[in-house]
DNA sequence: CTCGAAGTAAACAGGTCTGTTTACATATGA
DNA sequence: TCATATGTAAACAGACCTGTTTACTTCGAG
């Protein structure tokens, strides 16, 4: 399938993430990766030796970082719901793959788990940082709290499948900023 | 295992109760149920056909609706909030059982999706009646708001394992209803 | 007392899973 | 040229899965 693309190791993972993403990491085994990537199940273990090695992997590889920006902080929060929005109306959605790898793995001592704990506060820490720049009275809360809408929308959007959600979230990010805003606009004074 | 209480069906239904939430529904296999039921394999079919039937069963018994108040509806809201929080807090919370069987399940057709979209659903409607007593603007959609709260904490705590997400919801709730609370009053004016 | 319903235990069929192994092919660089 | 690394195909081991079947037991109602 990916045979004339790139090395095998990298074919290997696309698959992965193709397979694991859409259908579930406990619903796709290794055979099937391995005709899906076009190696054999040798090579596949020979670049991953368990399959939780390439679980593993697939999540490291979905670990994108946000692009530095310098827009206005409020934009960018806004322009990231707006994002998740895209996301989820792009009909191949299947939930947030860190929350779903949580969901099928059960024991927590797998590394899958702590790539997911570190995934989750490093978006937190991206909220944390813009609102520092608003000067919000209490950053770190305000992050917790967009992000538990953000989480809301894509637990929402696996369920239903309607993006509706996103805008909902959208709106009530800006009520939570406006309100954080203001409440300093009044203290200042 | 419960073999003292109850008929067979009841044992069965608990036992994949505890166990389908506790370890997930793909990871357990219908053997282990019926060992912790206490009942061969044999009578476990009699009652549901196949283990489809089995995971329908087990989220319509999940179903469960909330007891109408009297009490303010502000205040129901926000108690909802705090008994997520106790849900939450308690060990053995493994996230949204309606949710995580929609991330296990994958077929979009399998009985278990319907019951879960009418749950949220249902919820949904219990926030809209009560806002609706509060005379907000948009009932609807300050209802899908609250929901996105929940949600996001019933993630993030599966991820995290820390309560404190639903306080954070808790405190946005209130940001939302008074900002909702606020707009109608002006209007008014 | 006896018949039938409802249960048990255990094996089985046919499938899939992870992971290993064997035997062979190809290509590249010293 | 030829050794080594890297790959393939395919069978295999051993486990577990769902669902069925067989043969036996228990027990209560008529």
């Amino acid at each position: 399938m990916y045979k004339s693309a790139a090395r095998p190791g990298e074919r290997i993972l696309a698959a992965a993430d193709k397979l694991f993403y859409q259908q579930g990491i406990r619903a796709v085994g290794v055979d099937t990766i391995a005709a899906e990537a076009g190696v054999s199940k040798r090579t596949l273990y020979n670049y991953y030796a368990t399959k939780d090695d390439l679980i593993a992997a697939y999540l490291t590889a979905r670990f994108k970082h946000i692009a530095p920006s310098d827009a206005p902080a409020r934009e960018q929060i806004l322009a990231y719901f707006e994002r998740i929005e895209a996301m989820v109306a792009d009909g191949s959605f299947r939930g947030c793959p860190f929350v779903n790898a949580v969901t099928e793995i059960g024991d927590r001592k797998h590394a899958a788990i702590a790539i997911a704990v570190q995934f989750k506060e490093q978006r937190r820490q991206w909220y944390r940082a813009l609102l520092e720049r608003l000067q919000v009275k209490d950053p770190d809360a305000l992050a917790t709290q967009l992000q538990l809408l953000v989480e809301g929308v894509l637990a929402t959007a696996l369920v239903r499948g309607d993006p509706g959600a996103a805008r909902a979230a959208r709106s009530a990010a800006e009520v939570l900023l406006d309100a954080a805003i203001a409440r300093k606009a009044r203290r200042k004074r």
